[in-house]
DNA sequence: GATGAATGAGCTTTCATTCAT
DNA sequence: AATGAATGAAAGCTCATTCAT
């Protein structure tokens, strides 16, 4: 759907041919998780990424759907993350490693980070980004299930213990993103501690 | 849920005394809550007080403002409950009691408490709507101060460790008012018991 | 139309019953003036006559009806002026003394003057406003036609020629009314007798 | 007069060159001046215009500024004649031929004439729409100095006179922009004459 | 691909006027 | 006579989207 349009090298072109999608997303992922999505307006947006009004409506069918696409690929990007970690690790190191590598995005990139965890914008996302969601947190619920087989975590749904350490996961990254624990090493493992206090079965 | 006032059939209703304002308040924290802020228009939030367009604005100066108005007198329910809770109570029973409280709130005013708790409209809240939630979060954490001297928290900040409670509270405040475990009162233990697992410093 | 009523003194009234419909009035003009009629609310109305707004429809059809009976008064107001002249006096004579008359008003009461000479509402006056400024008008030029049959005023239109002494005199009363030429009696003559000097046969 | 230009007949409009800025300005301007600023709305005057609403604000910020606009360049057009008229002239010479030149803009364009000398809409100017009309009258003022160090103005300040020559020569503006004295050279000669009458220290 | 002027539906807000009390 | 809450038509303005160039 959200094809990725293969951006052959061409002849003539004007300003930077490959970017054109990339500053619209840029732009547009910034502007929606610092002023809002209703607050940025279209010539906003094309301003941002150096381009007229029109041209956003050659690489997205609408605003809201340059939203969901932007959701997507940022939900993508979080899952890479659980995807690519030790299989072989413990339930309890893996969400360890995995929720450290986030915290690192969100000091680099937290544009990212607020619209996944922070503030997603429920109202606004289609069947299809509510489902890359969903398929992401079937990731995180495989890995506390790992745990949970083990003994390691408490009894009751491996549903609602998942959504609880996202939770607390999602408050850590907030405030990284917020820069109000900037690098604060102690702080971030204080919380990642506590969240798998919260979700342990004999909390260490 | 929402229902209806049974407004007498007359040729034009006045006078309705103390109710214009009420409905108007009632109608538009349904509305905001359920639709959102920039979704609900002015003449749905009329409609559903069953007045005219222009009676929003002899009550209130601005669509914002009502918005404020509201949030304003929601945080201030919260808040009485803890400042009717028992003082010589320890923190631990303290927070419990009132998560259960709250509770109560979310499934009988789901809209209040997502207002309040869940989605905050952050971007259009005033100075004196900030101000109103940071007492509120001052008395949370004064609950957790007495804790804390008391050696039951962890070390580190008492605003980092009512964030984290605040945290674990307001998602299970969200599942109660999506009715997602509607008087389960087991999952609800588990979840004010995973909170204070998260911020005590010998969890029991 | 705008029949005055006869405010009979009653039994029981609330707040100096005579006064309010002169207080309608003078805030009325008061604001129409300063602020201009479009700008002027019927809220700020009442406020400034101390009633409530529905009370202004007890003594006036609408708003545009208020205008227009203020309006009339106030013409009327100058057009005594004239008509209680010394009939006797020349016609030079008779338009300085005049001319004087109207510039302490001026001094006085600016709003007056203003509604009748400076800025007339030209578009929200009805058949009876422009029909009494008529009759004032009228009342000028038949004293002009006294100077023109003595030989003292050009040849040309009476309608003209007062016409042109008018916009003079108007020039002077605004000035007068603004509080830019204060008490200035020597400038105040000087505009007199340039009103003069403009339509004067042989100028003195 | 204000003849609608010759659309042609297409399914949608679009690319006017130059055109869609100045014929909202024309439509805008034969509006205010003919119905008021108040009283010409928006879709009146988008429709003069033959665009759609929103087209008011691609060109414009705001009504107001849209009167604005007008204005100045309204002023700045009366402006001219005075910067390029015959700086060797006498004083007299200079006010009249000024004057008549006012006189046939104000027979062919009377929108104009209204806008700046009939009924200029003081309440509505911006700073800057001010600080035009001043410098306009600076340039007045300029030449009247000239007469009156050749002794030919009256004594008093060169502002007054000015104000008194302008009072009159708009009279004649209105007029001819009224039709009321259509194309009488005499009639408008006369109050020409009467104005320099009205300021001069030995009229002629 | 890119442009940007034009669109028009729909928004929030204002305010003169009405009328039950 | 006086009130003031309620009205609702109409205002000015915004902005996502289209399309001729």
């Amino acid at each position: 759907m959200t094809h990725t349009p293969p951006t052959e090298p061409h002849k003539k072109r004007k300003r930077d041919p490959e970017g054109t999608r990339d500053r619209l997303v840029r732009g547009a992922l910034d502007l929606f998780t610092t002023i809002g999505y209703h607050e940025s307006t279209t010539p906003q947006i094309a301003a941002r990424a150096g381009v007229a009004e029109g041209t956003i409506y050659r690489h997205f069918k609408s605003k809201e759907q340059l939203l969901n696409s932007i959701y997507q690929a940022a939900v993508r990007r979080f899952q890479q993350t659980i995807r690519t970690s030790d299989a072989a690790a413990g339930c309890k190191e893996t969400l360890e490693s995995v929720a450290r590598e986030w915290s690192t995005v969100a000091a680099n990139d937290p544009a990212v980070v607020r619209l996944v965890f922070v503030r997603p914008p429920r109202k606004l996302l289609d069947h299809s980004s509510k489902a890359a969601f969903k398929e992401f947190k079937g990731d995180i619920e495989r890995v506390l299930a790992t745990g949970k087989s083990a003994g390691q975590v408490k009894r009751g749904s491996v549903e609602m213990w998942s959504d609880v350490w996202l939770q607390l996961i999602s408050l850590l990254l907030e405030k990284v993103a917020d820069s109000d624990w900037t690098h604060d090493e102690t702080t971030a493992d204080d919380i990642i501690s506590a969240a798998w206090a919260a979700i342990a079965a004999n909390p260490t």
